[in-house]
DNA sequence: GATTATGGATAGCGGCACTTTCCGCTGTCC
DNA sequence: GGACAGCGGAAAGTGCCGCTATCCATAATC
């Protein structure tokens, strides 16, 4: 397959994959003369991966790289894969550190011993939860923060649910590609799930039963994000 | 208040403040001489809502100005806020429809009529979980879309409990910037609280048991992302 | 043999979130 | 009352990111 070709499967523009190709998030093509070289349907799989993790992902380029490149390299153990998939799926933010992200840390390593998580607190997941919670509270809404332990345990199945759908998989390059997929789309998945499963609760209480809800008038219309 | 303390209570450069207010993201102090003006704790919290939005939310300054717009009209219908908010979440997508696309769709309307969930398909948030389950199946990883019902299951709790956080709002303001805020960083939260229930149910799975689990030694070491 | 596609390299572009610079005025401290 | 940091407002500049355009010599295709 020439890059014409490549680029009409994926869809993706033939400047665009040799942008890919320069930035080292492609392999480039297997030369068959000094200027004409072939790809094949690993080029094709793994760009689909790239705007996959680009578009619905949101990731960089850059922690695109990252990733592929720690999927590429057998060396490289699969936790730290998925360390790297982790840390760049929320941008580094490292605001000032101060005693509010001391608490949240507190309040995150709390919450795992009270559900009996084993999960370092303090590792790029838990640090990112920290840092959630201290801009729920200064965003004034630290109520919020209430709904950590229901949150959480509606997280448990999603995780087993994750681990059941990877356990499937047997070569390691698969199984890695599985995990960083799953990861980062299914987040977009759940969060997408979310916003329908509000248009159905709220649809439930406000509309459904005659009488306004809990919230009354003002709650009126929170609906219509399906 | 002046710009300066403004600027140091929030956290935020004055050039920048200066900034969201010509965006209109922010309003103007009160002038009290021709290069004098006064801002209060109105200014503070808008401007923490605005960096929680853009530094954890991912939104961008066009999206957040779009929903604190929509937020301050009190003309504007509670639902038209959500949407906006809704819409804004994910990036416009819109690549080539095709038969694919379709086929999304029409699994998304499946799931709701099987889960009996009152929302609309075809609405924002439907469209956007149709987008997320093309990129699956292109970048090879269809299966993953199997989970949709555990995904789903796990949601509804979600739901209600945000639906029950906003429904204890009252003043319409207050109820609207609930909702936003609890769409889009409850979305953040729900994130790192899966990705440390990863850590935790690969731990159990893997780890504690002794022998292996079901994906073998390829499998070993999905821990540490807490 | 004309047209089109290709690999490779370099330069440019548009969007975004600021940041810098400048101006003339003001509040404040000594 | 004089020095000086801070202010509001406007305009231009910056840095990063994800491409996109242009050019060249060569290769494939009709």
């Amino acid at each position: 397959m020439r890059i014409g070709e490549l680029s009409n499967r994926s869809g993706v523009p033939v400047p665009t994959i040799k942008f890919y190709v320069r930035e080292g998030l492609l392999p480039a093509g297997q030369l068959t003369s000094p200027n004409q070289a072939s790809y094949d349907s690993g080029h094709e799989r793994r760009l689909r991966l790239i705007r996959a993790l680009l578009d619905v992902g949101g990731l960089s380029l850059a922690a695109i790289g990252e990733v592929l490149r720690a999927i590429e390299d057998p060396a490289q153990p699969v936790h730290e894969v998925l360390g790297v998939a982790a840390k760049r799926l929320t941008p580094p933010q490292r605001d000032e550190p101060g005693p509010e992200l001391e608490d949240a840390r507190e309040e995150v390593a709390e919450l795992l011993e009270r559900r009996g998580w084993r999960a370092e607190a303090h590792g790029p997941a838990g640090e990112s939860l920290a840092e959630v919670i201290v801009a729920l509270r200064r965003a004034g809404h630290g109520g919020f923060v209430e709904l950590l332990d229901d949150y959480a345990a509606a997280a448990e199945p999603v995780a087993r649910a994750d681990l059941d759908y990877v356990g499937r998989r047997v070569a390691r390059e698969d199984l890695v590609e599985s995990v960083v997929v799953g990861t980062v789309l299914g987040e977009a998945m759940f969060g997408a799930l979310r916003r329908l499963a509000h248009a159905d609760a709220s649809a439930r209480v406000y509309d459904g039963d005659g009488a306004g809800g809990p919230g009354g008038d003002a709650a009126e219309g929170y609906v219509g994000q399906g």
